[in-house]
DNA sequence: GGATTAATTCACTATTCGTTGAATTCCTGA
DNA sequence: TCAGGAATTCAACGAATAGTGAATTAATCC
C-alpha cells in the first residue's frame, strides 16, 4: 500500500521539540494548498511531516489551530509590501504589484496564499482573511498613495485582477498563464492593473 | 432543533416522479454553491429538497452523479454564447463579454457557475470543467474571431479577468464590486478585457 | 378492479475523520 | 546519577458520512 514505509519512529521523547512544530506547519501549508481545509486530513498532514497525528492536538490544539497558524497567519510584513510596491511612484504601481505578487506567490512562502484560496470554500475565516489582507490592507493603502477618485472601487477592481491571476496560474492552472515566465505576465497584466488604480474609468451616470 | 419540521411525508409512491428529480437538482445547485462539493452533504441537499437522501442514489447514482448533472452540466448552449458575444464585431468583445457573463451569473440560472467555482477546490473535475468551458470553448473561440496574435495567451488573460471578477463579486463578495450594478462594472472592466483580446500586449523578448 | 411496477422511506453498514487519554521513551536539572 | 517532566506514539471512541437493501405505498396497465 504505502510505498516504502517511513523508518518506523521509536516512541518517547526525541531531541529538539521545535522540529516537529515546523515540520507540521510546512506539511500543513502544502496539504491545505492541495486539498483545502476540508479535503486536508490531520492524518495526511501528520504523515507527510513524519509525525503522529496526535501532535497536531498537542502543539496546535487541533486542526483549527494548525490552520490558523499555518494559513491564516500572514508570514510577512504587509507594510513592507505596501512600501515596496509604492516605491516607484503611482505610475509604476501596476508593474510593481504584479511583479511583487507573482514573485512571492511563485516562491515557496506564497504556498499559504494558494492554501487560502483553496480553503475559501469551507472556511469563512479564509475568505475573511483574503478580503482583509488583499483588499482592505494592500490595495486600499496602495490606491491611497495614488490619490485617485473612487478609491474603494479601484481597490476592488485591482483585487479582481490579482485574484483572477492567482486563480488561473496556481489553482486552475490555465496554460499558458500557468507556465509563462513572470516578466511576460508583468508586461501583459500590469497596464490593465495600472488603469484600474490610476487610469480613466469612464463610469456611467 | 430544526425549525418547524416539514409536514412529514408519507411513504410510498407519490404522483409525478419528475418533481423529485428537479427539486434535487435545484437544491443541489444551491447547496453546492454555498458549501462546495465536500462541504455539501447528501442529507442537506435531500433535506432542502424535502425528500429522502436515498433518492440521490436512486435518481443520480450517488453524490457524484448529482454533482455532474447539477453543476458540471452546462445549462445553456455554448455556441449561442459565443455568437451573442461576437455579434458586435471585435471592438465590442470586451463590453459584450462582461455584460453577458455578469447578466447570466447574476441570474438564478448562473448559480451553477458559483457552485462550479466553489467546487474547484475539492473536485478536480470541476476545475477541468472550468478550464474547458471558460477558456477552451468560450475564450478561444472568441479570440479566434478577432484574429489577434498570441491567441492562447490572450484567451488565458481574458479568463483571469473574468474568473477574478466572478470570485470577487460572488465568492469573496468584495465591496463595492459585489454590490455595483452591471453597467458600472461593464464600463470599468470592459476596456481591460478588450486590451487582453485585441489590444497591444507589448511582450518582452 | 386486481396485478404489476415505480417511487419513496427506513434502518442499517462500512468507512473515515478529529480527538482523547494512557503508555512509553528520552532529555534535563539538581 | 536519578527523579521528574516533556515529547511522542498507540489504541480507541464518538460523530458524521455516503451508500445499500428491504419494506411500503400509490399510480398504472389490462
Amino acid at each position: 500500500m504505502t510505498t516504502a514505509e517511513e523508518p518506523a519512529r521509536r516512541r518517547g521523547r526525541r531531541p529538539a521539540g521545535e522540529d516537529t512544530k515546523t515540520a507540521l506547519l510546512e506539511a500543513a501549508r502544502a496539504v491545505f494548498a492541495e486539498s483545502g481545509y476540508d479535503g486536508a486530513t490531520v492524518r495526511t498532514i501528520a504523515g507527510r511531516a513524519g509525525v503522529d497525528p496526535a501532535m497536531v492536538n498537542h502543539w496546535f490544539g487541533g486542526k483549527e489551530g494548525l490552520f490558523a497558524k499555518a494559513v491564516l497567519h500572514v508570514p510577512f510584513d504587509l507594510n513592507e509590501v505596501v512600501e515596496t510596491v509604492t516605491a516607484g511612484g503611482p505610475d509604476k504601481l501596476g508593474e510593481n504589484i504584479v511583479r511583487t505578487f507573482l514573485t512571492r506567490w511563485d516562491g515557496a512562502g506564497g504556498e499559504s496564499f494558494v492554501a487560502l484560496i483553496r480553503s475559501v470554500t469551507t472556511k469563512p475565516e479564509a475568505m475573511q482573511t483574503l478580503r482583509t489582507i488583499l483588499v482592505n490592507r494592500i490595495f486600499t493603502d496602495v490606491v491611497r498613495t495614488a490619490d485617485s477618485d473612487r478609491p474603494e472601487l479601484r481597490a476592488g477592481l485591482g483585487a479582481t485582477q490579482m485574484i483572477g491571476l492567482g486563480m488561473a496560474r496556481y489553482v486552475a492552472r490555465i496554460d499558458p498563464v500557468a507556465s509563462a515566465d513572470i516578466e511576460t505576465l508583468v508586461a501583459a497584466v500590469a497596464p490593465n492593473l495600472q488603469r484600474y488604480l490610476t487610469g480613466e474609468l469612464d463610469l456611467p451616470g
